[in-house]
DNA sequence: TCAATACTTTGTCCAAGACAAAAATATGAA
DNA sequence: TTCATATTTTTGTCTTGGACAAAGTATTGA
């Protein structure tokens, strides 16, 4: 009696691709592709293979192809497009991230829970996020995009690596740093793993986060924000948040937002933003944000006036 | 200074309430409300007190008022809907409670966090669970709902009651205990807090459970529950949760799971349940979830004949 | 090489109609 | 009464094709 679905409604792909449903329309009146079947009541039913396909090309549009050239082409050539990131994506070390693709395959939590706390005492925080966790959030995102696993998987993989966060970062004493920095995600994102691992490196860099949960309206960011007194606000954008929300979301909140504090937007769903609207700092990697923190420090902790400003500017 | 915004277009609204564009044009469509004004384009913008007005209504709808009603309605009266909550609620041992109202109210996170560690200690697990968290949290949503806290000070609130009991967890060393549950929620419903709850409870009586985290289909618990060797499978229901969905949901496990997994369901939103389905326990309390678990050794831990008697060995 | 211009691509918005799932109400039986 | 079933209303989501501006690309001129 299980029921496999073979075809998705329109309302499910917007919410597995990150297309939004007019953007799906257009571009089967416009190019041709995505056709998908329909049900008795003349609605859009698409099969899993476009679904796959749509995601893919999601994938590519976001690495800075271009969709009218992406939907005319053919499985193969798309395909061949896919391949190349492969080659120069850092391959840090597959063989260390196969094993982890392997537990979460087999739902052995046991085992993770134990490599989790080996990793993470290995390698400490800072690699441990940006080599080991970030990677394998990409990769199990990816393999459930391709239906290789399943949401059983999937959550029991980000319960365990959500606990491990949170048992690692109650073993460490927040003394006042700065910058306080807010961790959030706007409404419709509710990625919390993010945050966690952004608390975590703030954490050891001796700022102060102060973490929000997912979900906040606007209007509630800036409350919080003067009622912390925050120096920096965190946002996080997983790969399914609409890239026009997300851009349309900070900018409101860089209005509404008194210009002292500091907006850093990072996630997936940042990658595919060429230049970042006035007054924000875009973090795609981890990396970038070690360098936001150093640019904040620098700014503030020395005198305000800016080092590498191109202008004259007091006159 | 920064040009606050007086109107937000369309898709903005979408986020900051959470109803989609779709409903937005048919309400107004239908009912005469939202009006918003238009821009050059002629597209919609609507005014920030039509914004904070549909938010009002959200909250309504989601404690189970029919939008025609609502949207038909004018400012005074949707204002006297969001009072009468008061008087059903049992007020236990206010004065503790009001303490702690008073610190999420003041959003002094370093404040709450300290009386937690300190109440936790002080009355163990069970009882903090039974009498603290449990009640607060329904005074919190409560006050939520009536607007008398925003956003903001919810959420810093739930994450705080999250890392309390996550790091509390995370000193709990794990053996395996029996019976295995299985802890999740079904798809639509977010709350965590509630399957954390009784995750601890679970350990320190010496069970076993499997957190699987929010919003799991039926045939992935049934999946989960075959994979992992589960003995009963627990899902909580807020409040908010649609109490159709719940039974209707809580059946088709039923149907799917083998007939010797128990089901537990627990949760407001099972409050109003008068006669649970057939095979399976409701726990609309803290205090069933320990009579669940002694039915369940009482029947399982004996051998497996259906014996009634204690073992000799013991006496 | 760089900046300003003109052209192309592309996502979002709009309108009004349609329909089924959910909720409320009515009806009948134990 | 209380429960189960049938009928009506409510309500959110989906449909179509047209329109338009913002972002991206190509072209031009210094």
């Amino acid at each position: 009696m299980n029921t496999d679905p073979v075809a998705l409604p329109i309302a499910s792909v917007e919410r597995e691709t990150g297309l939004s449903k007019d953007t799906l329309r257009v571009w089967e009146r416009r190019y041709g592709f995505p056709v998908p079947a329909r049900d008795a009541k003349g609605e859009r039913l698409y099969p899993l293979g476009q679904v796959r396909r749509l995601v893919q090309i999601k994938r590519l549009i976001d690495r800075g192809h271009r969709p009218g050239k992406l939907l005319t082409l053919d499985e193969g050539a798309l395909a061949a497009l896919d391949a190349p990131l492969d080659a120069e994506r850092p391959e840090i070390s597959t063989r260390h991230l196969d094993r982890w693709m392997h537990l979460v395959k087999t739902h052995d939590h046991e085992a993770m829970q134990a490599l989790f706390r080996r990793d993470l005492f290995r390698c400490g925080m800072s690699r441990f996020v940006q080599d080991i966790a970030a990677p394998l959030i990409a990769r199990v995102g990816d393999a459930w995009a391709r239906n290789q696993i399943g949401v059983f998987e999937e959550h029991l993989f980000s319960q365990h690596l959500e606990k491990l966060f949170r048992s690692a970062l109650s073993g460490l004493a927040l003394n006042d740093g700065r910058p306080r920095v807010l961790l959030t995600t706007l409404s419709g994102e509710e990625h919390t793993l993010g945050l966690l691992m952004v608390e975590a490196l703030l954490t050891v860099e001796d700022a102060y986060p102060v973490l929000l949960g997912p979900q906040t309206p606007v209007s509630e960011i800036v409350r919080a924000a003067l009622a912390k007194e925050i120096d920096a606000v965190c946002l996080s954008f997983s790969s399914a948040y609409p890239v026009s929300l997300a851009t349309q979301g900070v900018i409101e909140l860089r209005r509404s937002l008194p210009a002292d504090i500091c907006i850093w937007a990072g996630g997936y769903g940042v990658k595919s933003l060429r230049k970042p609207p006035g007054g924000v700092c875009l973090i795609p990697e981890f990396a970038d944000l070690f360098a936001c923190l150093g640019a904040w420090r620098q700014t503030r902790q020395t005198d305000p006036l800016p080092r590498q400003g191109k202008h004259t500017e007091d006159n």
